[in-house]
DNA sequence: TAAAATAGTTCGAAAGACCTAACAATTGGA
DNA sequence: TCCAATTGTTAGGTCTTTCGAACTATTTTA
C-alpha cells in the first residue's frame, strides 16, 4: 500500500512509457529517471513485492490492475500540476515537470480537486481570450461581438456560455444548474428592482441573481429571428 | 554550498523561528519539523560544518551571514508558493505550506521570477474583479465604468493600467515599456488602416499594435477637461 | 552458428535521514 | 544549595536509495 515517493516515480514512469506504447525496460527506466540500472531493478523488486507489478526474470514488467490504478492517479496529478506550472504560470516545461514531480506526492485529494478546478477555470478563460485575440486579428473589429457577463445581455439576446468566473460554492452551484461552457442561454427579462434576471437555459426557464449573472460569461450569437 | 533538501528545511525553520523572535532551540526545531532531537543535532552539525551556522556546545544556534542569506532565499520561495497555493488555487493553509515545502527546493531562479510575476498579475486582476463585483452590487450599474483593454478606449479617454493579460515575451515587452499596473495612459488616436494606436504613457507618446493594445487593461478615469 | 553487443541481475558498500536509549549539562525551584 | 526537570549530546542501529562492478542471459550480426 504505502509506497515511498521515489518508488511512486518509478511506477509513474512505467505507466508513462506504456501510455506511449514503449517498453518499460530497465534501460529505458534508468535513462528516464536518471538512475543506474541496479536502482531500477531494486525498485522493480519492491513494486512486485507490493503487488503493483508482475515480472518474470528477464521479462518485461507488467502493471497489475492495482498498479495501473495507482499509477493513473499519480499520472493525473502530474499532468495537472505540469499544466498549471507550464501553461498558466509560464514555467519552462522541463522545470515544470520536475517541480510537478516534487509536488505530486504531497497533494491530498481535496487539494487536487481545487487544483483541477482552478486549471479548468483558468483554461476556459484563456481559451476564450485566445479566440478573442484571433478574432480581432483576423479583421473582425466589432467589440460588441465579444463574450460578456450574462448580466450585460440585452433582453432577447442569446448565446453560449464560455466561462464561469466564480469559485467555490457559487461556481459549483452554477455548474450544477447547467451553466457549463457550451450551454445555450437567452436573456428573457431584467428585473432591476428585485435584482433578478430571468433567463432561458437550454430552453428551460431559470432565474438568477446579479452575482450569478455576473459570473456566467456568454458569447452572444447572431439573432436568428 | 550544497545542502540537501531536508537540511534546507532545518535552515529555513531556524530562520523562521528567529523571525518570530523565538529561540531556535533543539527542542523547538524537533517539534516543528516533527523529528527527534537527535536528528536535529545531526542536521545542526552539518549546517555548522558548511558554515551556515555557529553554535557552541549547549549554546543557541546562530545563523552566519551566509546562513541568513541562504535561509532568506528559501523563506521567500516558500512564501510565494504558499501564497499561490492558498490564495489563488485555494488549497488549505496547512496543506499549502506542506506542498510549498516540497516545491521550494526544485524552483530555479527563473521559475521563481515567473511565479512572482504570476502571483502579481493574478492578484491585480483579482483585486480588479472584486472591485467590479462590489461596484455592481453597491448599485452602480454603469458597465462602461469597468476596466477594458486599451484597444477599446475612445480617442481622448484616459485611465490607469490595472493588468496585463499577456505572457512571455509580449508581457515582458509591455512591462519593460512601462505598461505596468498603476501607469497612466491616454488614447490619442486610433489608426485603423495601419492597425496602430497612438497613446500617451505617463505623459510620453507611444505607439502600439492591436495585440499589445488588447493585452493592456485600463480602468478609465473621469475626464477632467 | 559463434562472437559481439546489448540487456538484465546480483552483490557489496556508501550516504543520508531517521530512530531509541543512555548519558551529560543546565536551569529552576524548594 | 542541591535535587529534579528540562535540555542537549552521543552512540549505535535501521531503513531506503543509490552506486559501481562483476556477472549472466538474450539478441544481433557477421
Amino acid at each position: 500500500m504505502a509506497l515511498s515517493e521515489r518508488t511512486e516515480d518509478y511506477l509513474e514512469e512505467i505507466f508513462s512509457l506504456e501510455m506511449e506504447s514503449q517498453e518499460p525496460s530497465v534501460t529505458a527506466l534508468a535513462k528516464n529517471l536518471h538512475v543506474s540500472k541496479a536502482s531500477v531493478v531494486s525498485a522493480l523488486k519492491k513494486l512486485c513485492g507490493e503487488g503493483f507489478l508482475v515480472q518474470e526474470k528477464y521479462g518485461t514488467p507488467n502493471l497489475t490492475e492495482k498498479g495501473k490504478e495507482r499509477a493513473l492517479k499519480i499520472f493525473r496529478r502530474h499532468q495537472h500540476l505540469s499544466y498549471l506550472l507550464r501553461e498558466i504560470i509560464g514555467i519552462k516545461p522541463d522545470v515544470a515537470s520536475e517541480i510537478a514531480c516534487a509536488m505530486e506526492h504531497v497533494l491530498d485529494p481535496e487539494s487536487e480537486k481545487r487544483l483541477a478546478a482552478f486549471v479548468d477555470f483558468y483554461c476556459v478563460s484563456m481559451k476564450e481570450e485566445r479566440q478573442w485575440v484571433s478574432r480581432l486579428q483576423s479583421g473582425l473589429d466589432n467589440p460588441e461581438d465579444l463574450s460578456r457577463p450574462l448580466l450585460m445581455l440585452e433582453e432577447g439576446e442569446n448565446g453560449r456560455v464560455v466561462r464561469i468566473t466564480a469559485r467555490e460554492l457559487l461556481r459549483k452551484r452554477l455548474l450544477d444548474s447547467g451553466f457549463s461552457p457550451g450551454s445555450h442561454v437567452q436573456c428573457i427579462n431584467h428585473s432591476c428592482e428585485e435584482q433578478l434576471i430571468e433567463v432561458s437555459l437550454n430552453g428551460t426557464p431559470a432565474v438568477m441573481n446579479m452575482k450569478e449573472a455576473l459570473a456566467v460569461w456568454v458569447l452572444p450569437e447572431e439573432k436568428t429571428g
